[in-house]
DNA sequence: ATGGGTACCTGTCTGC
DNA sequence: TGCAGACAGGTACCCA
């Protein structure tokens, strides 16, 4: 389910609520990927700080009597969201993860359990910083551009969309919004990296950070269940132009949609449009 | 370093 | 109705 836009949508909506919260208790469900890796009476009494995300990980920070206390790194996997409530349900099999504060539950549902919250001493070390190193620049840092975009991409032989995917270049554009994005650009997802020209990189910079950016706007893409941590679902699946239409029209030319596979994944484009 | 494949886990939908 | 198989928003890890 969540890419960046859920993620940050995500994050918006319980960030200020959270912020400043004391964790009155922890409750564990089944395992997620990996384990917590600290004891949960460690957590007990510690201090919430304002929700941070990179990529698409969560970061909690939190501190005990104003000292730093490291934080919680959390992961959506395919099929997690989110929820801060003041009077959560009993647990229900696929709620996995409860943080329970003075101004809420943060509770974690993750039917598939691809998801994660671990512990580290810091964002920048233990697992955390394992996990984050080697990400990719923030599509809306301006840092992330087209001659950054050409600069990565003419070192790989990969399919573009491949290399999209990976967010070791650019982060957040997942399965949807990398298709999406490559049909706004007007690119073959299946187009050798190396052999994009310059112009069109900074075509698909463009429109990777303007379709992330419309997506979090939209409230992200409820394609199942994913619902914001007040409960909202999103709306950009009722935008997606390609994704997830095989067969259909083309919004612009009418040609049906072709669906591919590339590394295990769908892809969905106009052949007409999206041109290597 | 890069590329490709596998693995993790559960639910839902399709076709026989 | 039952059942096998395909598929699902992600990514770490292993191997060539």
């Amino acid at each position: 389910m969540p890419e960046l836009p859920e993620v940050e949508v995500t994050r918006l909506s319980f960030a200020d609520r959270i912020d400043g919260a004391v964790v009155r208790a922890v409750r564990l469900g089944k395992p997620l990927r990996w384990p917590l890796g600290i004891d949960v009476i460690e957590l007990l009494r510690s201090h919430v700080g304002a929700p941070r995300r990179r990529g698409k990980y969560l970061w909690l920070p939190l501190s005990r009597r104003s000292v730093d206390a490291g934080g919680l790194l959390l992961h959506l996997g395919m099929s997690g969201s989110l929820a801060f409530v003041s009077r959560p349900a009993a647990p229900g099999p696929h709620d996995h993860f409860d943080l329970v504060t003075s101004a809420g539950t943060l509770r974690l549902t993750d039917p598939r359990r691809f998801g994660a919250v671990v512990w580290s001493p810091s964002i920048d070390s233990g697992l955390a910083g394992k996990l984050l190193t080697g990400l990719g620049v923030e599509p809306f840092d301006d840092e992330f551009d087209g001659d950054l975009l050409w600069r990565a991409l003419r070192r790989r032989r990969s399919a573009v969309k491949v290399a999209l995917l990976g967010g070791d270049i650019v982060v957040g554009a997942g399965n949807i919004y990398a298709c999406e994005a490559l049909f706004a650009a007007g690119i073959d997802p299946r187009a050798r990296s190396h052999r994009i020209s310059r112009r069109r990189c900074a075509r698909l910079a463009q429109a990777v950070r303007e379709t992330l950016a419309q997506a979090v706007e939209l409230g992200g893409s409820t394609l199942r269940d994913f619902r914001d941590a007040r409960g909202c679902v999103g709306e950009f699946q009722l935008t997606a132009r390609v994704y997830g239409r095989a067969g259909q029209p083309c919004p612009v030319c009418g040609t049906p949609v072709r669906r591919v596979v590339q590394g295990q994944r769908s892809t969905y484009f106009c052949p007409s449009c999206q041109r290597s």
